[in-house]
DNA sequence: ATGACTGGCCCTGCCAGA
């Protein structure tokens, strides 16, 4: 089963990009991140004709999440919004269970992280909190023992080896000590960072930035992570950055990452 | 040199992203 994490900076912008990558690539299992359209507006029928069973969190010019699953593949068990988000409008987690007539099931959750700049503001300890609700929830669905896949846009560098230029990061939220930590304690719960796992290389990356030539220079960072339980990652068998994306006409600023797991 | 882009909104500069 290849599961794939793409926050694809609005989806009506970039639906001619997904549909050629589902017919390229085939993956089961996709996890989109800033679709920044309202459930109505996302490109249903479209990706239901590529083959693909929908479930979307969507609302108006912000945020946004879905998740894609390949028939003859279920999805089952959708959860939105973490534990102690019921109060809270934005659209940044969904989860459900994929499975399959000769797959074990995997739990797939696919989250969109505050970014949490600038940091003075109220803006920073939302996304910690946000990040400690989500280690708590997982720590629940670990308590299952079955495999579990928390896929998304985690808008946290873990170390400086996933920055083109760390000391650039240094003060901004997406690198502090404290949002690393918070990270590291969601990984402490016994999660394997499945890029990590199969690629230990320095650089890396699945974002570049729109602004000063990012791109051609390849100022990257490493922010869109793939995390497994024990039981997931016990059928890890490969984890891959799809960089090509990020050179076609109009592209995100994030592109796809994979992890392929064995049925069972 | 320390700039540089993109998308949504609902129409015009501004907020947000990272």
């Amino acid at each position: 089963m290849r599961i794939t994490t793409w926050n694809v900076n609005s989806i009506k912008q970039r639906a001619g990009h997904l549909l050629a990558f589902l017919a390229e690539a085939k993956p089961d299992v996709v996890c989109l991140q800033e679709l920044k359209c309202q459930d109505e507006a996302f490109p249903r029928a479209e990706v239901e004709e590529a083959g693909y069973r929908v479930e979307t969190l969507g609302q108006k010019a912000y945020n946004g999440v879905a998740l894609l699953v390949r028939a003859p593949l279920a999805l089952a068990e959708i959860r939105r919004g973490l534990p102690g988000d019921e109060a809270d409008i934005q659209a940044r987690y969904i989860e459900g269970v994929v499975s399959g007539a000769d797959v074990a099931p995997v739990r797939v959750a696919s989250i969109y992280l505050p970014n949490g700049n600038p940091v003075a503001s109220e803006k920073y300890p939302y996304k910690l909190g946000f990040l400690e609700r989500l280690r708590r929830h997982a720590r629940t669905l670990m308590r299952a023992e079955t495999a579990l896949v928390l896929a998304g846009d985690y808008n946290v560098i873990p170390e400086a080896e996933d920055a083109a230029d760390p000391e650039a990061w240094r003060a901004d939220a997406l690198f502090l000590p404290q949002s690393r930590a918070a990270f590291r304690a969601l990984l402490a719960e016994g999660l394997t960072d499945g890029l990590r796992a199969c690629d230990p290389r320095a650089g890396v990356y699945t974002f570049w930035d729109y602004q000063a030539g990012c791109w051609p220079r390849n100022q990257g960072i490493r922010i869109d992570h793939l995390l497994l339980s024990p039981q997931a990652a016990d059928r890890l068998v490969s984890a891959s950055v799809q960089k090509h994306l990020r050179g076609l006409e109009k592209p995100s600023d994030h592109v796809p990452v994979t992890v392929e797991l064995r049925d069972a």
